[in-house]
DNA sequence: CTGAAAGCGCTAACAT
DNA sequence: ATGTTAGCGCTTTCAG
């Protein structure tokens, strides 16, 4: 027995098709009273839309994309993932147009761009800039369906999608807390909400398994004061593990080879870019935790094109993975799924 | 501008859509030099068919899952893994039945289930029982598409999703090699090839790092031998840490924790099942690679369509995954893909 | 071996 | 507020 169709649904409501769709789709304008028949109908039938007639009928397939230019390492990794998905989407029809902004310069070109997309095309995935929240507002009255990457905006601006950031520090003290001792973390820049709640989880476990933590320190995400403070930290109250949360862990791991304590003091940190990868192939980083870039970007789409149909849409979180140098080659070449 | 369609391909080759169509798909009976021409036009034209409108158009979705009973902590990954997959695609149009047979007698079972299936279905997903080589010239007989899992059978007879073994050996390794120095390895039956490659890459791994391995033990997949080599561990040459490839991590972790030496001996296993999960939790177990079933389920069905597609298909290898007692959240109540 | 025609299930103008 | 009519791009009879 085929299915159930809009035409059985339609013909058990007493309506006719094209009054059923737009029952079922909230779409133009229809008596309450008929909406209720048609979903009656639609429920006791077990109703289920055949997804390939309405993405062949349907016409809005116009996806826009809006991204920092850097840092590079992160955008590549996200337009992997974006390139990925928008070839599956392409062959139901999908179209994609990225744009690109520069994050310094983020007050003077998110809205322009983003407004301008949002005109052409119908539905948005952006990648909000250091000041989002000055322009939230602006943001929120784009009506077409919305993703946010990689920050979380408010839920009522739209859903997002953003990795684990608590699992990340959770992870971080299982980890060392079975090779360490004493452990100092060396994170991003702890006025920033997300790296916080990273500092909490990461102290919060060490605590729950005797891992001492010894210091926390804020790297603003440049190499040179990485090297600094990892150059303090084996002057003075030497910790046998160290956890970064920010892109810096090669900056880290160079010093402690070039103190001949690379494998002696356990590192763990974020990310798998060509430096980190390196770092883990010889031994001076033990582990590191996957914020897996292609598939946020992948889900981003996912979650769009949902909404884009009209289904209601809730946020993402992503899982991190705990990576170690033998399983490299599974997450460089890495496909997203 | 909208994408090419095979109309147009038809009118730049100087045949029918129909015609068009068969010679894309290798349908009918269509002459070599048509076949030619519109291949070439599709080619030149960038041609690139519309799914939803191939899927809305064509005929056959019914796919074929036949799986043994047990063990059921696996088969329920699994078939959690097909239902959201099915569900999916089941929005597209696709239909699946779902058999069962008793591994234990799948001599009896395998092949006549599998031939009731392949009359009824346009495409196959098959788990092999293990004499599946004493009848795997008939399996190959079955022309339909078709996809083995968890077992890689001749690539000539079906491409198939496997866990990555050799991968989940060195993880394994690389793991222990941060917080021991001797390690033995209980492995399920050596016999069987799939551990073989596991153990041979579990010792390679360690080798490289420094990982003395002290001993390797099959237990048959059964609790009492993997308490009995446990306690035979503790009493004579003591390992700081324990492999398991197999399903019996709960029982090693159980005598360690009779003994008073659960946490100061590193176990790590595979698979996370709810007593594995139990083990991590009460620290007993240190860590477990995750073979992901659900995914492999996913992968399944997804290879299994593009083949009904009239596409390639190659063999999946799934990554395995090192799960923490901290990460296990993400774990339990998985969603595939 | 090829083509004309029907139709998959749905949405979107365009009437009414 | 509802119905009528065209397709969306493709596969598949069925006639030649």
């Amino acid at each position: 027995m085929p299915r159930t169709t809009i035409s059985d649904v339609a013909k058990a409501a007493g309506v006719s098709i094209a009054t059923a769709s737009k029952a079922l789709n909230n779409t133009g304008n229809i008596s309450a009273d008929t909406v209720r028949r048609v979903s009656e109908a639609a429920e006791r039938l077990g109703y289920r839309p055949n997804r390939a007639a309405q993405l062949l009928a349907g016409k809005n397939k116009h996806i826009g994309i809006l991204m920092p230019d850097e840092p590079a390492s992160v955008y590549g990794l996200f337009r992997q993932g974006l390139d990925e998905a928008m070839a599956e989407y392409g062959e139901y029809g999908f179209r994609a147009t990225l744009v690109q902004y520069a994050r310094k310069n983020d007050r003077e070109e998110f809205m322009p761009k983003l407004k301008a997309l949002a005109a052409s095309t119908n539905g948005l995935i952006f990648v909000g800039g250091y000041h989002i929240d000055e322009y939230i507002d602006e943001v929120r009255r784009i009506t077409i369906p919305k993703v946010s990457m990689q920050v979380a905006v408010d839920e009522s601006v739209s859903p997002s999608v953003v990795v684990d950031e608590e699992g990340e520090g959770r992870l971080a003290a299982n980890f060392l807390s079975f090779c360490c001792k004493r452990a100092a973390m060396i994170v991003g820049d702890r006025r920033i909400n997300l790296h916080r709640r990273n500092i909490e989880s990461f102290t919060a476990e060490a605590a729950s398994r005797g891992l001492v933590v010894t210091s926390v320190d804020d790297s603003f995400d440049e190499y040179d004061t990485a090297r600094r403070l990892t150059e303090r930290l084996l002057e003075s109250d030497l910790p046998d593990g160290i956890y970064t949360s920010s892109y810096v862990a090669p900056a880290i791991c160079a010093v402690l080879r070039e103190r001949g304590m690379a494998g002696k003091i356990r590192v763990i940190g974020v990310d798998i870019f060509d430096d980190t990868a390196e770092c883990l192939r010889d031994g001076s980083l033990s582990a590191s935790i996957w914020q897996n870039q292609p598939l946020q970007a992948r889900r981003a789409v996912e979650l769009l094109i949902s909404l884009m149909r009209g289904e209601h849409g809730v946020s993402v979180r992503i899982k991190p993975e705990l990576v170690l140098a033998s399983a490299l080659a599974h997450y460089t070449n890495y496909q997203a799924t």
